[in-house]
DNA sequence: TGAACTTATAAGTAAACACTTATATAATGT
DNA sequence: ACATTATATAAGTGTTTACTTATAAGTTCA
């Protein structure tokens, strides 16, 4: 890997909002309507957010129809860097299980 | 860790130059003008990046007459992901033996 | 077909970033 | 004291970043 690619990927990884993102994926796949009610975040500033992830191959999604399930992608040369990375961070305030709770987790099988 | 506190380190890392800086340090410490001598950089923007890595704490300094001996901090809470990351990139083409042989290493004791 | 819903994109903006050149500060050696 | 050497800082610049609001595009379902 060379220092151009690094420099992108950690980019990619060094935003706060991005890490939480990406925490929360670690524990479940999500999509944007989901973290619009997880972060205080407008829904297009996530999907910016989303788009820059996926640039760094960080993320992969999957269309299932209106929605766009977004995962983490284990096969990432930094994978498990960022795993270990991710688990310095403390949990998130709010966590997928209010979600369901509230009725505002999405099934969309 | 926090994720402001994290974003900061990773920031401070995720740029290509200060990766070379950080990797010429793992393997022993200088001072800024020898970096000078190994990469394509004037001094003021080495001694600007330096200042970023100090702010982050990723290295340390010490005076010594008139330089000033840069090294990795070893303490720092990110030093074993650092040294792992930074093992992931190429060993630059300029190396400090190099240095040796022109008769530009600096001996400063 | 059309309303509701989910997501993506476009355009604009303030702040941060990585440099540049010029200059200041500080230590060394004659 | 003075020239040399090493480093830091200041000021300016073009680019990138992370957001905002507005809107477009695509899917679902009555």
């Amino acid at each position: 890997m060379d220092y151009i690619q690094m420099e992108s990927y950690l980019k990619a990884i060094g935003d706060h909002n991005r890490m939480l993102i990406l925490k929360y994926l670690m524990t479940e796949s999500l999509c944007i309507c989901e973290f619009t009610e997880l972060i205080d975040m407008t829904q297009p500033a996530i999907s910016q957010h989303m788009r820059k992830l996926k640039q760094a191959e960080l993320v992969t999604e999957e269309k299932r129809g209106r929605w766009t399930i977004w995962s983490l992608n284990i096969r990432h040369p930094l994978y498990p860097m960022l795993i270990h990375l991710l688990s310095l961070l403390p949990e998130p305030e709010r966590t997928v299980a209010t979600l369901v709770a509230e009725g505002k987790k999405v099934n969309c099988e």
